[in-house]
DNA sequence: AACCCTATATTTAGGCT
DNA sequence: CAGCCTAAATATAGGGT
C-alpha cells in the first residue's frame, strides 16, 4: 500500500518503524470506528507498544493457542474420552469455581470501580484492559455524575475565559 | 474502497451489514496482524457483533469519554483547582483503594486462573476479556502443561488414526 | 449463504519540506 | 520529528454464481 510491497516481518530500521506503526495504528483505529458505524457492531482495539507499556497476551501465546486447537481438532467423542483421562484439570468442578469466583469478585468488584473511576477523574491513565473490564460496570456511576461535571467543567471554562 | 463510496453510518439492509461485517473484520484483523509483525507491538481487537455474543463498552460510551476530555482540555491548573473541589472523588486515597484491591485481588487470581485454564482445556468458549486479563498470568501454567499435553494428544491422534 | 471477480475507494511507503 | 504528497499496494462494494 505504498511505494513498495513490504516484507511482512519486522521493520529492522527503528525509525521507520515507528512510523509505520503510528501510521498504521491510525489506520487500524478507522476501520475499527467504520466498522462500528457501518456495522453497529461494539469493537475496541488494545495495542500495547513500546511507545506506551503495557501487559498483554494475545496473540502472543502461539503455542498455547497451538496447543488448544489441535486439542479442538480431534473428533469430539475422542476428545471427551481423551478428556476425562485428564484428572489434573478436569476433576475441578467448573460451576463450584465460578460460584466461589463469584463471591469474590463482588467483594472486590466495588473497589475497582472507585479506583478506575477515580483514576478517571484525576486524569490518570488507564490500563486499557482495566478500563475495558469495568468500564461496563462504572458507567452508572459516570453517568450518576455526568450532569454535575458537565455544570462544573462548563462553570470552569468560564472561569478560564474570563 | 469498493465499486461505491458509502456513507459512514449504520448499513440499513441486514444481510448488507453482516456481509460488510464480515469482510471488513477479516480485513481489521489482517491489519492487526500486519501491525504486529512489522511494528514488533503486541495488539488485539476484540468486537463484539449480534453474530457472537458479549457485553463491551469502549467506545461506546461517547459521554463518558467527552466528560474526560473535556476535562483534560483544561489548563492543568485550573485543572487541579477543579479537582480539588471534587471532594466526592478525590478525598479518596488512591493509593489506599490500591492496596486494598491488591489484597482482594490476590485472593481471587488463582480461581480465576483455575477456571479459566479449565475452560480453555474443555474446549468452552471463553470471555475473550477474561482471557485478556489473565493468559499472561496463566501462561506459567500452560508452559507446565505443554508438554504433556502435545503428547497426549499426540497419542490420541496416532489411536485415532489407528 | 458462501465464494469469486474487479472497478473503484482507501491506505500507505517513501520522499520531501 | 510532524506534515504533506503521490505512486503503488490493498481493501472492498456491488455483482455474479
Amino acid at each position: 500500500m505504498g511505494r513498495r510491497k513490504v516484507k511482512h516481518e519486522l521493520i529492522s530500521n527503528e525509525s521507520a518503524r515507528k512510523l509505520t506503526f503510528k501510521k498504521r495504528r491510525a489506520g487500524l483505529l478507522k476501520k475499527l470506528m467504520e466498522l462500528t458505524t457501518l456495522c453497529g457492531v461494539i469493537a475496541c482495539a488494545i495495542i500495547f507498544s513500546a511507545y506506551n507499556s503495557s501487559p498483554d497476551i494475545w496473540p502472543s501465546h502461539p503455542e498455547a493457542v497451538s496447543v488448544l486447537e489441535k486439542f479442538k481438532r480431534l473428533p469430539p467423542k475422542k476428545q471427551s474420552k481423551y478428556m476425562m483421562d485428564q484428572e489434573s484439570f478436569l476433576t475441578r468442578n467448573i460451576s463450584k469455581l465460578n460460584e466461589k469466583l463469584e463471591k469474590q469478585r463482588k467483594k472486590n468488584e466495588r473497589i475497582e470501580l472507585e479506583l478506575i473511576y477515580a483514576k478517571c477523574i484525576t486524569g490518570e491513565n488507564l490500563d486499557p484492559l482495566n478500563s475495558l473490564m469495568n468500564m461496563n460496570d462504572i458507567s452508572h456511576l459516570l453517568k450518576e455524575n455526568l450532569e454535575y461535571m458537565t455544570d462544573r467543567i462548563d462553570a470552569a471554562k468560564d472561569k478560564i475565559e474570563e
